[in-house]
DNA sequence: CTGAAACTTCAAGTACACTTGAAGTCAAGG
DNA sequence: CCTTGACTTCAAGTGTACTTGAAGTTTCAG
């Protein structure tokens, strides 16, 4: 058992993790991780890449972007891999997250719920698409009334899929 | 007050529904809803138009691609627009798939809190990544023995954003 | 009838998280 | 030394859901 190395080539740090060379060169890309470099130019990742790598998918895992993770391990002193106590100290914030994102889906699921016999589906007053607050608001007309500039960015209705 | 007449321009079904003519464009291009044409090859929808988006933005909340969306309503007779009938049975299938990834998330949750304190964040043994019987399986070895073919698709980690 | 607003198509761009492929270099066992 | 597998970079492709822009046409109020 050749017990690995404190230098891990991309293709033995891959292996160990589940994870891709092609995913691993591209997080290196984006300052996720770190490598040194040989004298021909490859790359070798210290061990506990590893770790960091385990905490980036498991940030993943929750619902986090990879630009989000990137600023969360940066937050970090010296932007070292976390260790058992960062790891606490985030795991707690995103647990949160994840809190928000359950009661945000089973609110859903509950106006759902309630308009499942309904059957209105009117985009004006439905409880679906207006919850709460919104459908006390109880315009008439349409709820964009000029022609055509509703929201700026891409993506509008689905929901977040974190 | 105009009235809105039964065959609707884009503009106007826009307007109505909240969704930019580009993504009704973009709606039709992939068959999930359908105009008429004028003679100067100009769209107008029917009124039910409005309703099917309704359903179509519905699903979306609910996290359903678009493509499932399509095979939803083209399970319809005669691929009408939903009716109050079909409403429930389509809202009632994808309230359960709601369920069903409440539950997923409440799992990932009690899987990060029971991981919170430990911060062993071993890719091989810990149970964020190890669900139950996979942790059973306790392979001292890495995931992916093989030098690179862990998993064919793309996204392989991340959580359905549905 | 005219002019502005609204419409048309089509190609390309955006964001995310990667993968794939081409063309070439490095490392290590035999 | 040589071969082979692993590595390198870079550009382009994938899938989802749209948006944006260009260039041109239609509709309709006045």
């Amino acid at each position: 058992m050749p017990s690995l190395p404190n230098r891990l080539t991309i293709g033995q740090t891959a292996a160990r993790s589940g994870v891709r060379t092609s995913a691993l060169r591209y997080y290196e890309s984006l300052g996720l991780i770190a490598s040194e470099r040989t004298s021909g130019d490859q790359r070798r990742y210290a061990r506990e890449t590893l770790r960091r790598i385990a905490v980036i998918r498991a940030a993943q895992l929750l619902g986090l972007t990879l630009r989000e993770i990137r600023v969360a391990l940066n937050e970090l002193p010296q932007g070292r891999t976390p260790d058992p106590n960062d790891w606490q100290r985030l795991s707690r914030t995103w647990r949160g997250s994840l809190d928000q994102r359950i009661a945000d889906l089973q609110a859903l699921r509950d106006r759902l719920s309630g308009c499942i016999g309904c059957g209105c589906l009117s985009l004006e007053s439905c409880a679906l698409f207006n919850p709460a607050d919104q459908a006390a608001r109880a315009g008439a007309g349409a709820q964009y009334l000029s022609g055509e500039a509703p929201t700026p960015g891409a993506g509008r209705a689905s929901v977040r899929r974190r």
